[in-house]
DNA sequence: TATATTTATGAGACTCAATCTCACAATAAA
DNA sequence: TTTATTGTGAGATTGAGTCTCATAAATATA
């Protein structure tokens, strides 16, 4: 999907829930989707920021609410309290392995774990609206050292 | 594992960290284990209250940390950003199915999940020393209604 | 385009789980 | 016991996230 493509997407959202077009959120959105990594609602805001982009941690924090519901964005949390967000835009499921020592993120897909994850859910006659799947460990880079 | 075997393993890993044996730290413990649920530190907290023990929240938030490292409790993040814990005492691993309408967990194991989950590990050459696998949705009670 | 109406923004106050502080209490070694 | 050591607990502090509300900006209307 090309950058016009997704802004007129997210227009479309924005209509939807009857928010206005403002430069703020499509700052946020193209600052989450023009990244591959998990970031946190702070490290935006100063990124924008840096950019001499003017805007509030309240306007990000409420920004990621919108781009998780339209699944523009998926949230990740990992324990420490602190969220972290990942674009979903062209970006297929996946779930993370994640290093203990050195807080790298390593992402996984294994179709046989989401299959019978399904076939639990069936058993237990459970709709899954989604599932995280967090493995922690030493990653190899750290084993090393 | 009778109370008075947990009583005692309890006390050698009160001595392994040197930590003294205090009628508060016994509680907190007996007060997990003698409970099958996900329970949380403010709840531990008012049940010992309510049972006249005198204990503070810091010393219950303390105490779960050390139950964790020598575990006999395990943490569960659920990402509401209050954490849980269970006895690991007598019980066997397991996951999480977790109702997002009453907040009902429903516990699981699929065997071949978890060695498929080893085997990503080894492709990855990547260490595991725990693991979340959470199924977020509706419960069948909650459906029905 | 000009004006009216509606909604968004942002600085800072507020919330709440969790952690820290430190005077005092309890434990265990000698 | 005595004494050194560690634990406890009330309340203060921290920090991510939310809320408030006066002002600014976006869109509807003329
Ligand atoms: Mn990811
Ligand atoms: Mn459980
Ligand atoms: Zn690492
Ligand atoms: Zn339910």
């Amino acid at each position: 999907m090309d950058k016009e493509q997704l802004k007129e997407n997210f227009a479309k959202a924005l209509k939807q829930e009857k928010l206005k077009r403002t430069p703020q959120r499509f700052a946020i959105l193209e600052e989450l989707v023009s990244s591959d990594e998990h970031r946190e609602c702070t490290d935006i805001y100063f990124a924008l920021r840096n950019q001499g982009i003017s805007v509030s941690r309240a306007t990000v924090y409420r920004t990621m609410d919108m781009l998780v519901k339209y699944d523009f964005a998926r949230r990740l949390d990992i324990g420490d309290g602190i969220a972290r967000y990942e674009s979903k835009v062209g970006v297929s499921h996946h779930d993370h392995l994640i290093c203990l020592e050195c807080g790298k993120i390593i992402e996984f897909l294994n179709r046989d774990i989401e299959v019978l994850q399904q076939s639990i859910c069936n058993d237990f006659d459970f709709d899954m609206t989604r599932h995280t799947h967090q493995i922690f460990g030493v990653c190899p880079d750290c084993k090393s050292k």
